[in-house]
DNA sequence: GACGCGAATGAACAGTCATTCAGTGGTTGC
DNA sequence: GCAACCACTGAATGACTGTTCATTCGCGTC
């Protein structure tokens, strides 16, 4: 308390390199929801981190790097729960487990507000920084494959007339960004369960015999 | 040239005040589109405007007051041109007039880069700033009743069993949406064609005794 | 209990940028 | 042709912020 507050209001602790880095990852996602891209200063971040305005150039090199470190944190995260899911063989149906992505996406885990905020706040400084731009657009390019591979699967087992995998799932992947963006933006408008109603919607008018609408 | 290079080589002239802003708010899109938000400076603005450091904040008082009326110039012009359609009664069918909305929404006009560079690269940032956020759901709030409208008469002519017009309509704006940001960050992946092929199947999924897959 | 390593601190520094304003010169009315 | 006006200019200013690094101090070791 006497000088360092800690959260327990311990003086200064060392800590392992892992638990300071997430520990400013944590706070600059936090800074991201509340200021903005923008808004965003190292002195800001620490504070928020109850540590001491150095500390992130002596973890990460930069503000930079930091801010890389927070993109990534966040993708990385998502991407792995996604693929663990389009990849697995352990559904009981094609069904289930396109419900099982529905459920996902809109899951308060993946919608958090600290979360959406980072992703999007990247996605607007993408198109001028080529470093965001792989970084964000890995993580579509890899899913959207997949994707499409599960629902050639779904249509497949029924004969959809006019069905097209690759469309419907660069339109599903679409839809989600977009609901997401509806939400973070004007969640009042678009609550969390009204944006799992839409995206149910879509898929139920893609595979009517697979997927009901709520 | 000596001094001041305007476009046609001639030395300063003083111009009307609309012409100045839109000079300033045209600049200011480049900007944003080359450098993002974070990376425009009231010194890059007004050497792309050709005209001195200073003209900015005789026009427009800050810096913000500039950057909210680029918002603003992009989002109203946005806007006018899709209530003129959704408000016509001059289409010779639903169908036609929901056509209409899509060719909009994905003609050269409306995709173009500059424009949704500057749309999202505010949406980024609207979370922690009320201003932007008021001025970007504004566009959707008024648009998204008169499309509804229209959907629920799409549905009141054929008789959709498990439509709604409420949640096809704010799926639309959100795919929309997804796809012009999909679009922008990564337009190898999801060309400004088969941007318009996912939209126009989601339509005629929603509604296929109205429009058929193209 | 003394010692030394290195994590952590924060004052100081240097660079950047929005804003200001005194001066410049084009324009207009007479 | 002249003078008053005002759009315009850009060097100067001051505030802000990323980065540095000399110093501090907790902790494991002997």
């Amino acid at each position: 308390m006497t000088r360092n507050s800690n959260s327990d209001g311990k003086t200064r602790r060392a800590l392992p390199k892992e638990v300071r880095r997430e520990q400013l990852i944590r706070a600059t996602m936090k800074c991201i929801a509340r200021t903005g891209l923008s808004g965003v200063t190292m002195a800001r971040v620490t504070t928020e981190a109850g540590l001491s305005l150095g500390i992130a150039n002596l973890h990460f090199e930069s503000k930079e790097k930091l801010l890389l470190a927070t993109l990534q944190y966040v993708t990385a995260e998502y991407n792995r729960d996604q693929r663990s899911i389009l990849e697995s063989g352990d559904y009981p149906s094609l069904a289930a487990q396109i419900e099982a992505l529905l459920q996902f996406d809109f899951s308060a885990a993946v919608t958090e507000k600290d979360k959406m905020a980072v992703w999007f706040a990247f996605l607007g400084e993408a198109k001028s920084r080529p470093t965001y731009q792989r970084i964000c657009s890995r993580q579509d390019s890899a899913s959207e494959a997949l994707m499409t591979g599960l629902f050639q699967a779904v249509i497949d087992e029924a004969a959809y007339p006019h069905a097209n995998a690759e469309l419907t799932a660069a339109g599903y992947i679409a839809l989600v960004d977009g609901l997401w963006l509806n939400t973070l933006v004007a969640p009042r408008r678009l609550p969390r369960k009204k944006a799992y109603r839409v995206a149910r919607q879509y898929l139920a008018n893609a595979f009517p015999q697979h997927i009901i609408p709520e």
